[in-house]
DNA sequence: ATACTACATGGAGCCAACTCCAGGTCAAAT
DNA sequence: ATTTGACCTGGAGTTGGCTCCATGTAGTAT
């Protein structure tokens, strides 16, 4: 027994209007393997479903969660059967969030030293402070 | 006059050794104009002299701060002539930081959001509730 | 004399995630 | 009948920052 919603089929302009994403996109997202083949008409138009259109938002948002197209294409995998993969993908959340976070702690660095050369030019008569303090960080 | 310090000349193989670049990074730098042609001996070997070095190290520097390339040619350009440069650099500089204060805030964000991923991990029993908070975050 | 090493060059390849292009098909509108 | 528009395909190009390669030469060690 098939489930009694219409399952609706968009082409692949619809889908460039629903969800934001270039006609390109989408079909490189096919090309390289992150989808699975996407269903076509007799002539050879893609033909979108429901399924597939959640599995596009699915990649917008772990693309939002720094998720690589390698990875998510492995995440989609472990979405067929998550039971199964239940560890599998929180070791990888997990690696995402150190990752995260050793960026973080870099970035965190750098605005501070940003802020601080910044706050060199207020108060200094020649030359470029910036630039001196890039230079001899060292000395 | 000269100032009357040697200037010691560099081959290639020891400038990796001093500085940890690579060959093909170095002569890259040239070819791509980040650096000015390195001297070259008779018989076309590269001469690194001190301010090449010194070229160098800002370089190495101003990557860590994220500048890219093409930004740090620019800021050797000012380099020259500091004086005139300054509000350029500052302005340059202002905006990194502005980048780097975007970049923060996102994965701050994103670190707030991969944890809270991690914690539903505890306590659920079935499914895998990472991929199903990716699935339905609209929802 | 010859082997070895460090260097030189121009140019290709790599990565990710697209983006663009030429040339072809198909269906609907005029 | 033909033109328009949306779509198809395979493949090349883009960006940034390298990295690798083939081939050639200069200088030194044995």
């Amino acid at each position: 027994m098939s489930t009694s919603t219409t399952h609706p089929c968009y082409r692949i302009g619809d889908v460039t209007e629903l969800l934001g994403l270039s006609a390109d996109t989408l079909r490189y997202y096919e090309k390289s393997g992150v989808l699975p083949r996407i269903a076509r008409t007799a002539s050879g138009i893609r033909q979108y479903d429901n399924s597939d259109i959640s599995r596009l938002r699915f990649i917008q948002r772990a693309q939002k969660m720094n998720f690589s197209l390698a990875e998510i294409r492995d995440l989609l995998r472990m979405r067929e059967d998550p039971q199964h993969a239940r560890d599998e993908v929180r070791q990888l959340t997990a690696q995402k969030l150190k990752e995260t976070q050793a960026r973080l702690a870099e970035l965190t660095t750098l605005g501070n030293e940003l802020q601080l050369l910044l706050n060199l030019c207020r108060g200094s008569a020649a030359g470029c402070p910036i630039i001196e303090r890039i230079d001899d960080k060292d000395a």
